[in-house]
DNA sequence: CGGGGAATTGAGAATCGTCAAGCCAGGTGG
DNA sequence: CCACCTGGCTTGACGATTCTCAATTCCCCG
């Protein structure tokens, strides 16, 4: 019984294969196409899920009818669980073609967890691990300025992706998204790309993959 | 063995005398000053600490010197904890004097949950509540308006403090220490605060405590 | 009674959101 | 193969909200 390899927000994440939770068919393969629904706002939280490639978002509506991402899900993530058997107010949506995920039953999760003290550390880990990762975005959230906040995201995309790839990061979700994770317009989202392209801090493959030219200057930007 | 009674977000919290997480002196009692450090930002993780009584915050400095709070610590919550040995680039400051932790030593921790389930599950039960609550947070930042924030915020205030006393809710913070917790102005908490109390949505005792008016106003505000 | 930080209020400047138009790439159908 | 269409992305102009700077008031505490 093994996890996937822990990660923190800073840390270079799992490959994209990622090691499933389980090796014996415990979890249940899932896939799903771009936009397709894993779980909505309202679904109890019977089961635990794992991403094993792929991308996905994690939003709420809120009653004014605009979309929150709370976290972008990659792959090597942990996800679902949640005090009491409440939900969260979030639903998780797949936002790349061929998403494939692995599904636990919690009650299964528990009792093997009571049981098998490595595995219920393995959890605990994963668990702060996203501790940590949700105090990173808290920061981000923070930063006053558009410029600021992107230039993080862009920051916080490159650790998250393999470390041999940081010369080529790619941008799995769509501009939309990127302003409903960052709390801002999706002009403004543009508008600062731009900014940041003209001034050489970052270049452009195309719009969905860049790589960082000046590093210290993104950096300066986000102020941390 | 024992750990404070389990709360999440949007439920009560422990009363202001919390049960501390150990009964036979596996942590170390301490109490501090209003602005005292309990730990700081570049130190190591060695210890967990559970909030008995008063409030502290848990802040990161950036380097164009604001700063930010992540989050505030009631009666009951259990923090330090992260992963890995590293520290999370935050400190945390006593807000209210006579604020009281008991403090423990993560590799007894550790060892306890190793031998003991049932504890370990308390632990991460606390720690799924935390990630609640850190959502919670998320959306709460995700709100462009100001005044969707300081509604939010006053809610959540209400929320963690009892329910007995939702008639006369306490902030131990400074103005200044909500508008780096919403990550705006203090003048925009300033005046918010002045729109929902002309409007007769809240009205105030003292500057430190106060009273939810009209709670369905309110909840509008936040939108969620 | 006075000092000093906290809190509030006001006015002007900067940033961001909104609305609108245009561009670009990928996919579809003739 | 090309026209067309659609959705994502970019750019521009204007208005609204918020930040900054400044002054005043309030309140705690010596």
């Amino acid at each position: 019984m093994q996890l996937a390899t822990l990660s923190t927000h800073y840390a270079p994440r799992t490959p994209a294969i990622a090691r499933p939770i389980s090796l014996d068919c415990l979890g249940s393969w899932h896939s799903y196409e771009t936009g397709e629904t894993v779980y909505g706002q309202e679904d109890r939280s019977d089961y635990w899920y794992q991403l094993l490639d792929g991308a996905a978002r994690q939003c709420t509506l809120t009653s004014d009818g605009r979309r929150q991402i709370v976290d972008f899900l990659m792959p090597g993530d942990l996800f679902g669980f949640r005090a009491g058997s409440s939900h969260d107010c979030c639903s998780v949506e797949s936002i790349s073609s061929d998403t494939t995920m692995v599904r636990f039953q919690r009650q299964q999760m528990e009792s093997l967890m009571e049981s098998d003290p490595n595995f219920a550390r393995q959890v605990r880990e994963m668990a702060f691990a996203s501790i940590d990762r949700m105090q990173s975005r808290t920061i981000l959230l923070g930063r006053s300025r558009a410029l600021e906040r992107v230039s993080g995201f862009l920051i916080e995309m490159a650790s998250r992706a393999r470390p041999e790839t940081e010369e080529f990061v790619g941008l799995p979700m769509s501009r939309y998204d990127i302003a409903d994770y960052l709390a801002i317009a999706v002009e403004t989202v543009s508008r600062s790309l731009t900014t940041l392209r003209v001034g050489q801090v970052i270049a452009f493959f195309d719009t969905r993959h860049f790589r960082i030219v000046n590093r210290s200057a993104l950096e300066a930007q986000c102020c941390n």
